[in-house]
DNA sequence: AGCACGCCGACT
DNA sequence: GTCGGCGTGCTC
């Protein structure tokens, strides 16, 4: 009998060792099937020893699954263990949570074996299309490093960023080599993979993303991971996957707020793709129109070679003239200006397409009482529910509680309650409205509710079957309209005063990416912007599409504000059935003994987070911050052991966030 | 995180 | 009398 040390999937930060019988088979790496309190669990063998600090009477026995699988590698391990050290969370956790759910069962389902998918032999090979001068030296510059080589490949919208990243894996191909495509929501993105099809029909292509069943995407990552795929392309949880020949990693539109996990531990995948670069000395590839200024900041510091494309690749193509609409100097039909109404009818009359930003989902945000105040608040959050006309119903977009939309006011009985403010829904009725013959299209979480919505809403708007598209983000995000030549953007204006220092970044990123939609080729866009504030420097930056400019102005008012990318935070969140609970813990976590020990780190306030209530839950956080990431590295886990010696009273959990996004 | 054990409050 | 609330402790 050998001694195994296993990570397993629990809160706990260590390892459990366990007794296996020896075998020629055995090895690090390999997953057992370990009895674990009166349960039993999946464990992965992070090491062998032939002692244990346990008495050997004390330790249980493990089996080795029986199954082909080979041995998770030593680059895998070194990966989960940055990410268990940077993020604060135990090895086990990470290193089962980066296994498809198929591989952490105890009874492994039937497998049937599958070949990936290559792309469909195409008859005649389409010409490759001509590289202009700037992307062929990006291609050069990246292919010109063996080594750790992180890029910033900052592309303006139509520049020919794709082109790039096919050439880069076709040189990886050709050095039989694997790549890894990151890219966001790819399941929303089904055209990267036809691309990528297109271009590449005899490499192997796989994709991995939550949307895939557990079956394919057990069967992806295995292909992935023994090597069968050559070209891996998955959302962020795909990061960790073990790839045996990496030789590349792209993430595409590395400032996209979805590589960051929101739940459980909480990473960045374009970070933790940047350490893994890194580890493995290859060149990654980060692509943006509008790159995170910690990506700009890297660049500017020259930690990454900036790579620009400014020119749009198709020539002749122009970037979509954009006009900041005075709207305090127009007289508003339903939120509308006369000259975004103008415009419509323009393209109308064009039989070209339009698209009608607004980045609020439902009829409108709100349901108030004029009479007595009442309003449809959330019971279980501190949000209000939105109402939703469609389907007759109040919902709260935190929470999904809902209840169909009262008659008359719950508490007054008033008749006359009043939808306030406006979201998609209203837009697309008022539209209607205006243009009564137009074919108009909303295009929302809520309208396209599963993949096979979405996809038939896609073809719809593809075949020209919609006039007018109405929508939220879920837009914006690169597809390719042939026919679009109008965005009109409405509402932006409140993202300009929201309470989270990083709304501009993203805002900007937004107006960017959906003007980026407007005009192809041979049909130039028009984007009209309506605001109350023209005059705003992110306006003005706007319409000028001078994103480096105003990167700048942010990146001096965080280094004045001394905000990140000029100093490191992380986040300790509390959450109870009561605030004072909640806040007491904090308190008490900020007057630790140990925090004395670490000068260069402050400690904010405890205070209530923005959204305080969440599911019946009342939430606080406490911000630290330092201007040396090693420092708030070493404290870290010495704080969280500490915390954790805390009693836990009145249910209160609380975890630690890294590098946090959102306030 | 689960899951046991254990000790006080209002019900078949 | 016991069902069940959740505080506390443990998991090789």
């Amino acid at each position: 009998m050998t001694i195994a040390r296993l990570a397993l999937d629990v809160p706990l930060y260590r390892l459990f060792d366990y007794l296996v019988e020896d075998s020629p088979r055995l090895q690090v790496g390999l997953r057992v099937k370990a009895p674990f309190g009166n349960r039993e669990k999946i464990g992965v063998i992070v090491e062998l020893a032939k002692k244990s600090e346990l008495p050997p009477e004390q330790l249980k026995t493990a089996a080795l699954l029986d199954d082909d699988l080979p041995p998770l590698t030593p680059d895998f391990f070194r990966l989960c263990e940055f990410a268990s050290q940077y993020y604060q969370a135990p090895l086990g956790e990470v290193i089962l949570q980066a296994l498809p759910p198929g591989l952490k069962k105890t009874h492994p389902a039937q497998r049937r074996a599958r070949k990936p998918k290559a792309g469909k032999p195409v008859k005649t090979a389409a010409p490759l299309p001509e590289l202009n001068a700037e992307q062929e030296a990006a291609v050069q510059a990246v292919k010109s490093r063996q080594d750790y080589a992180p890029f910033l490949l900052y592309g303006v919208t139509g520049s020919g960023k794709t082109e790039v990243y096919l050439r880069l894996i076709a040189a990886t191909l050709a050095k039989g080599k694997q790549t890894l495509l990151l890219a966001p929501e790819i399941n929303l993105t089904p055209q990267l993979e036809t691309r990528l099809m297109a271009r590449f029909p005899n490499a192997p292509i796989v994709m991995l993303h939550s949307d895939l069943g557990e079956a394919a995407r057990e069967r992806a990552w295995r292909a992935a991971f023994q090597g069968e795929a050559r070209i891996v392309v998955g959302t962020r949880l795909s990061v960790f996957t073990p790839l045996p020949d990496l030789g590349l990693i792209i993430v595409d539109e590395e400032h996209d707020a979805s590589y960051k996990q929101q739940d459980g531990m909480r990473y960045s995948a374009r970070d933790l793709a940047v350490f893994r670069a890194r580890l493995a000395k290859l060149p990654i590839v980060l692509g943006s129109a509008t790159p995170s200024l910690e990506s700009w900041a890297h660049a500017g510091h020259g930690r990454y070679t900036l790579l620009t494309l400014q020119e749009r690749a198709v020539s002749g193509a122009k970037l979509p003239a954009i006009r900041i609409l005075d709207t305090r100097r127009v007289k508003l039909s339903d939120g509308l200006s006369p000259q975004l109404i103008e415009a419509l009818r323009l393209r109308l009359a064009a039989k070209e397409q339009s698209l009608v930003f607004l980045n609020r989902r439902g009829y409108a945000p709100v349901l108030a009482c004029p009479a007595c105040g009442w309003i449809s608040r959330c019971p279980r959050c501190a949000a209000n529910r939105v109402v939703h006309l469609a389907d007759q119903r109040l919902r709260c977009h935190h929470c999904g509680l809902e209840t169909p939309i009262p008659r008359a006011c719950p508490t007054c009985g008033n008749q006359d309650i009043l939808p306030f403010g406006r979201g998609t829904q209203r837009l697309e009725s008022m539209l209607t409205g205006v243009f009564p013959t137009a074919r108009i299209l909303r295009v929302d979480r809520d309208s396209a509710k599963s993949r096979t919505q979405w996809e038939a809403l896609l073809a719809k708007i593809q075949a020209g079957a919609a006039d007018i598209l109405v929508g939220t983000q879920m837009l914006a995000k690169g597809h390719d309209f042939p026919r679009l030549t109008l965005v009109g953007v409405v509402g932006a204006d409140a993202a300009l005063f929201a309470a989270d220092w990083r709304a501009p970044e993203r805002l900007f990123a937004q107006l960017m990416q959906v003007s980026g939609r407007a005009g192809r080729a041979d049909l130039p866009g028009e984007v009209i912007l309506q605001s109350e504030y023209p005059e705003h420097p992110l306006y003005r930056a706007i319409t000028t599409h001078d994103y480096p400019g105003y990167a700048e102005t942010l990146l001096n008012e965080r280094r004045q504000a001394g905000f990140p990318p000029y100093a490191y935070q992380a986040i300790l969140r509390a959450e109870a059935a009561h605030m004072e609970t909640a806040l007491a813990f904090l308190h008490q976590a900020a007057n630790l003994p140990c925090v004395e020990d670490y000068p260069d780190i402050t400690l904010y306030d405890p205070i209530p987070m923005r959204l305080f209530r969440l599911m019946n839950q009342e939430r606080a956080q406490l911000l630290l911050e330092s201007p040396s990431r090693p420092q708030l590295q070493d404290f870290l886990p010495v704080w969280r052991e500490t915390l954790a010696t805390l009693p836990r009273k009145n249910k209160l959990r609380w975890h630690i966030e890294v590098d946090p996004l959102e306030f």
